[in-house]
DNA sequence: CCCAGTTATTACGAGCTCGGAATAATACCT
DNA sequence: AGGTATTATTCCGAGCTCGTAATAACTGGG
């Protein structure tokens, strides 16, 4: 009778491209869900029963897919046959660096961690000597054999230039501009390589495997060096123009000391400082006297240690009141909270959503849950391979 | 061979519907550019040329569009024939209120403003007076023969529910929570009526009819008696969880004064204020000593008068502050300002632009442009009946 | 245990969309 | 002016997707 749905993504088509795309559309849907029946996936791709039936048939065969054996029976009827994705149809691999780590991570097509490995940086090791650990360690997680690997994802920290497949800068690792990467893995392991900075990529991370499952629009906050928003819309990354959007470390808010029995006030200074200067890890750190590493700064901060309690509360009331702002401007399904911070505990997690509350209270505006992040501490690299799970599309 | 692009729009399909959709985006095509070919047609929505033909066909046979006569010879070759819209396949109505007023107009299909109403408010009118008055309005706009209006949009200041169609909230007209407005028009003109908050009807109005026409991603400001922000991605409005998006008015920010000379301070405050408590068109009013209409404002300010000028430029930064938090966050394409302000002229738009470009001069990244709207002071009801051209699908 | 009722999946004919070829309509060159 | 190159649009056979009907696989009740 007829058919087409509606335009396609507005690039280009070609034959197999076409029903591609769309298999890629249904596989997706198996992955936010972790399993649907031939007629669910007919409902919320809005194709019918019998088409659904020769896609899921193709890409049964292929071995994209398998048949799960948990019939569901929903009240009578003949029960679904549950499809889910197939752990051995490939695997996709996430790198993560910063100034002081690099991690990566490789994951089956199911989603389950295979390999996990990381290595230190050392204090001013130059940009070129990094990129080089970088391949070193993706090397370490790639699967053996080699037509097993989907692709690689690489997360930068700092702003990234996607045409060009180069990260354009990050101040905390030296002779770190306009650094080219996407090249050099792409010719060493012969595989799709995708760049993006980690805040977005951290983003695709929770809507993957993470917290944003079941959401269709959410923003998570990555807090390490820097601080920035990934935007989740319509199951979609936004990235904005140049890659710009998210970036509200730059955002100017008010600073707030914290008393010992955790209330909040505001300091009363009239300077407004960038958000990434109060309330990410590493200002965090810089504000405590002496030495501390991130590690330190969770154990003392669980342990109830005052001053690490301090300092903390104190960053998490710019916190709140960033995430209020974000809410008032765009109404999150959910915000989650990624990076070291994440694993504070729940007393953090509450005093935030407490804050959070208080910031919004004047207005009847919907605040939404803040929720902390569970990937742990390879998220960045999990991240990285989110990437690659998202643009991921069968051979044709 | 083979079809389907990606998957339908996430609601229902069945048979026509899907067509009409296809269908209605084209006309959107055509209506964004204002006039294609049948080949670049084909190439925007990734259909065969010969597909388009049967399409456009169609739709030149029921009416709704025209082949135009002037062939655009592109080089070499047959030169192509622009299809356009017919204006007198029907008309859209839009009607906007406030506290003082109520604006109507009807647009033809080829988006030519066809007739415009408006009536004053008086003071402390019930809401239900207010009602009848928008009905008795829209019925002086309404095409006379009945069978050309293709639907009514409704602006509403303050948030609205859109699956009862009713505005929740506007502190500005007595008595008025949770008034049902969609019902009684719809029963009235037995057309398809739609609602929304005036902010986000906005920036329909600039996507369909003003400065957001060749972009795919911007924000609008509507600055009235609020401000509230219209967020277009990907050349849909993005409205949010319970259509929340937006109401950047609630942003805590800080305040400026600005000296005579057109610099701005802070004002050495500590206290940060809602930014509609600021720069809002009535807070700028009631700062000002006496009785300020708008009127009155934007005309003082274009002669140069002193006082207009300190307290429009104060406000002008807290609005560069919130275009630069915005812009950190979504990197729009454009920033446009909508509403009354957008008659200060050249002056204040500089002044706007500038006073950004300062706030975001710390960072790498890039300002976004800064355009006022030239839709004049029907605005608020163009930009409701955006809301019907935006949701405009043909008869099936 | 069999049968009616219910729901999922597959089979099949019809029509819509596709790619490629044919045709139309112009510019440019000689 | 006529021929050639170039580009837009239409024509046509092939195959993909759709709706309907048939079949499969269960539940629950007598």
């Amino acid at each position: 009778m007829l058919h087409r749905g509606v335009i396609r993504p507005n690039n280009v088509q070609k034959k197999g491209a076409i029903i591609a795309g769309v298999e890629a559309e249904l596989v997706k849907h198996i992955r936010a869900t972790g399993g649907l029946s031939r007629i669910e996936l007919a409902k919320v791709l809005t194709l019918s029963p019998s088409t659904i039936g020769v896609y899921v048939d193709r890409l049964l065969h292929e071995g994209y897919l398998v048949e799960g054996d948990r019939k569901v029976p929903c009240g009578a009827g003949r029960p679904r046959t549950t499809i889910a994705l197939n752990p051995n149809a490939g695997q996709f691999v996430g790198v993560d660096f910063h100034a002081k780590e690099i991690l990566a991570v490789s994951v089956d097509f199911a989603q389950n961690i295979v390999k996990q490995a990381s290595r230190p940086v050392r204090r001013g090791e130059r940009a070129a000597k990094v990129i080089q650990s970088v391949v070193d360690i993706v090397d370490e997680v790639v699967p053996s054999d080699r037509k097993l690997l989907l692709g690689i994802g690489i997360g930068s920290p700092g702003p990234v230039d996607l045409e060009h497949g180069t990260a354009v800068e990050y101040r905390y690792i030296r002779d770190f501009n306009d650094v080219p990467i996407v090249k050099p893995v792409m010719r060493r392991f012969n595989a799709p390589v995708y760049i993006e900075n980690t805040a977005n990529a951290m983003a695709l991370a929770e809507l993957w495997f993470g917290q944003g499952r079941d959401l269709n629009s959410f923003v998570s906050l990555w807090i390490r060096s820097g601080i920035g928003a990934g935007i989740i819309i319509n199951r979609q990354l936004y990235s904005g123009l140049a890659d710009g959007a998210g970036e509200i470390g730059a955002w100017r808010c008010p600073l707030y000391k914290a008393a010992p029995d955790g209330k909040l006030e505001r300091r009363d200074e009239t300077t407004l400082c960038d958000l990434q200067e109060i309330a990410s890890v590493r200002a965090i750190c810089d504000t405590l006297p002496g030495r501390w590493s991130t590690d330190r700064l969770i154990r003392a901060y669980r342990k109830q240690d005052p001053a690490a309690r301090e300092v903390v509360n104190a960053a998490a009331g710019s916190l709140a009141w960033a995430i209020a702002q974000l809410t008032f401007c765009l109404a999150p399904e959910r915000v989650v909270l990624a990076g070291p911070l994440a694993d504070l505990g729940d007393d953090f997690a509450s005093f935030l959503a407490t804050t959070t509350a208080a910031c919004m209270a004047p207005t009847r505006l919907h605040v939404p849950p803040v929720a902390m992040s569970t990937l742990g501490p390879f998220s960045g690299a999990l991240g990285a391979a989110a990437l690659v799970v998202d643009r991921w599309k069968p051979a044709r």
